[in-house]
DNA sequence: GTTTCGGCCGACAACGTAGTCAGAAACGAT
DNA sequence: ATCGTTTCTGACTACGTTGTCGGCCGAAAC
């Protein structure tokens, strides 16, 4: 309209007061230099004049500007974007690591996707990385406490690291938690066996949780090494209501018992009550985890704090490190906080018997 | 080399064994087809024949291809993807939302990628929306349950939903949670009151989640509807240790306790426990949230169950219904399961006194 | 026999950014 | 003056996808 020969649909698309956020080529034109300029601005390359570098910002200050990570995505072949698979879970351990690697995850300048499984389904935590390989990222943490002997796919490059014990993961990918957990149960074990008790009975956890596992084999070489065998366990699946199952079982000749979490160590000191038997008194309760209310039970519970956040550094850490392009986390001490024993009111010296 | 006259750049690309995954063009040269073909194969659109499609996608499967998001989110615009801002917190509440928006999130075709507040950080909120927009997502759900009085910047046409209360955000985009809190408040302070209580006590959270000053609310006018003029609450931050300190501090006419959620019930339980008041012969206590070893404490807490699912179903609803682009989501009933109260031991009546 | 039309397919042009390369300007050394 | 080097800037293009449009084909309608 405005001239005679219309020059093409470039014309139209800047008379069309367009919706779509502006671009460098936008912020360029205001600032009155080439698109890549504006790039170099952005990305903090060398050999800008500090005229044109004041400039630029002002005019993208002025039109909100935001770089378009697709873009920039597509032509770089990186996202900056690490994927985490977890189990979908509101316990207090998984809730703890997901917090803690997200805060790690974006104060490296990555950004963080989660991918929850659904316990049960076979191919669970193939199908959630293939989400997250097509959602696009440069590198996957696997938070999966579930070892359930699958092997994983080739992922197409993408480097992936585990939190914990995984199958079909070469050595170098596993990062075991900072704290070794058979010295914690051994610990644990120890201050029982220290105040008197002849016998440690377990609570464990699901056997398809790599980490219950590893806790009753901490309990159980615990006891051996001081020439106990241990009894058979009993093996719940980290709710109060597995541990309530076990105190209504548990023989009673018992006087101690190590819990693979807090939570089955409420169940159990519940159904130690309503079945007559006092704890500390009769009975004596170790936990795992530290829940915040482990030190307001009644009674305070004595368990093994788990140091979520030093574990979630570490491993993004380890991960960071065979990410290509990421800027290589400096060597913070490796030395991560190790897990230990927090003694408090529910276990006590084993009592004359009665 | 193998021609005397170079082509250009395309012939070294194809000559190069490029480490780059494979693309649609590289889909349609095995299928011998277009490229827009497999575009068309791959969206699921109209107007390919039975034969071409069969033909497109054993090509893809033997390449192993992936669509590029980057490259569709750059053309379209749309990343199909939403993102929640969250208090970064392993408590009960907000974990159980998240994962509860994780599902139904993937489950309607979107990814998901969270941004942690940290508390106390005063732009904190506003920080973390410009990070989500930065990464590019369609929607956001303010998942926050603490309402720090600043209002947000225009979020340059992304549509944001609040899920609780939130001030600089329009009516329509707040979704409140299924259940009335107040109802609930109502029910468990009427619960206490009909066991004969004359006076109910509260320890409320901290003021500044919407949350807590909801449960305070909801206590004080249930009392007053009764005729009964609420005492000075006690205020917390959730955790055991404030309900610890309100249990020590609890006038010793107190009968009933209502408490702003279950682990400041546990720390208050405890307190009365140390000071020789039994629960719930002596003092009755209630709780909120109803976590899962409400149920296993000594005594079981009576509690205000939550369904965060609903709400989170619910919220996402409402945002993908404001997405350009989202298949509106099938409108299920939205009578979101009400919050109501589980009865346990630990509330009783009020028994002669002593 | 011609036209019309819906199904089917491909060429081409974007999208907003970063890599490559060429060239200009400024400067010091010959 | 001439050259080389460093600093700075912009034109051009590729990245992998989707939107637009036009062409081809066969069947139905004139």
């Amino acid at each position: 309209m405005t001239s005679p020969d219309t020059p093409g649909p470039a014309a139209f698309a800047s008379a069309d007061a367009r919706r779509r956020p502006p671009g460098m080529t936008d912020v360029a034109q205001l600032a009155g230099v080439s698109q890549k300029t504006v790039s170099r601005v952005v990305n903090n390359e060398r050999y800008v004049s500090e005229e044109l570098r004041e400039k630029v910002l002002r005019a993208a200050a002025e039109l909100g500007f935001r770089p378009n990570t697709a873009a920039r995505a597509l032509i770089t072949g990186r996202f900056r974007r690490i994927g985490v698979v977890s189990l979908g879970s509101a316990l207090f351990g998984p809730a703890s690591l997901l917090v803690a690697l997200e805060r790690a995850t974006r104060a490296a300048g990555f950004s963080f996707m989660v991918a929850n499984t659904i316990e049960g389904q076979p191919d669970a935590i193939q199908d959630a990385v293939d989400w997250l390989l097509a959602q696009g990222v440069d590198g996957i943490i696997l938070s999966e406490p579930i070892d359930e002997g699958q092997r994983l796919r080739a992922a197409s490059g993408v480097p992936i690291v585990s939190l914990g014990h995984a199958r079909g993961l070469p050595e170098e990918r596993v990062v075991l938690a900072g704290g070794r957990t058979a010295e914690a149960c051994r610990e644990a074990v120890e201050h029982l066996l220290d105040m008197g008790h002849e016998q440690v009975w377990h609570v464990a956890g699901p056997q398809h949780w790599w980490d219950a596992r590893e806790r009753q084999d901490g309990w159980a070489s615990a006891l051996r090494e001081r020439g106990i065998e241990p009894p058979p366990p009993f093996t719940g699946d980290w709710s109060p209501a597995a541990g309530y199952a076990a105190g209504q079982a548990l023989p009673p000749e018992a006087t101690a018992v190590f819990c693979a979490n807090d939570d089955t160590a409420i169940g159990l000191v519940r159904a130690l009550n309503e079945t007559g038997r006092r704890v500390p008194e009769d009975v004596s309760v170790v936990g795992f985890d530290d829940i915040p209310a482990a030190a307001y039970l009644s009674p305070p519970l004595t368990t093994v704090r788990q140091d979520f956040e030093a574990d979630a550094i570490h491993g993004l850490d380890v991960l960071l490190r065979l990410v290509p392009g990421a800027a290589a986390p400096e060597t913070r001490p490796k030395a991560a906080a190790p897990r230990r024993l927090v003694v408090r009111a529910s276990t006590a010296p084993l009592g004359p018997v009665l």
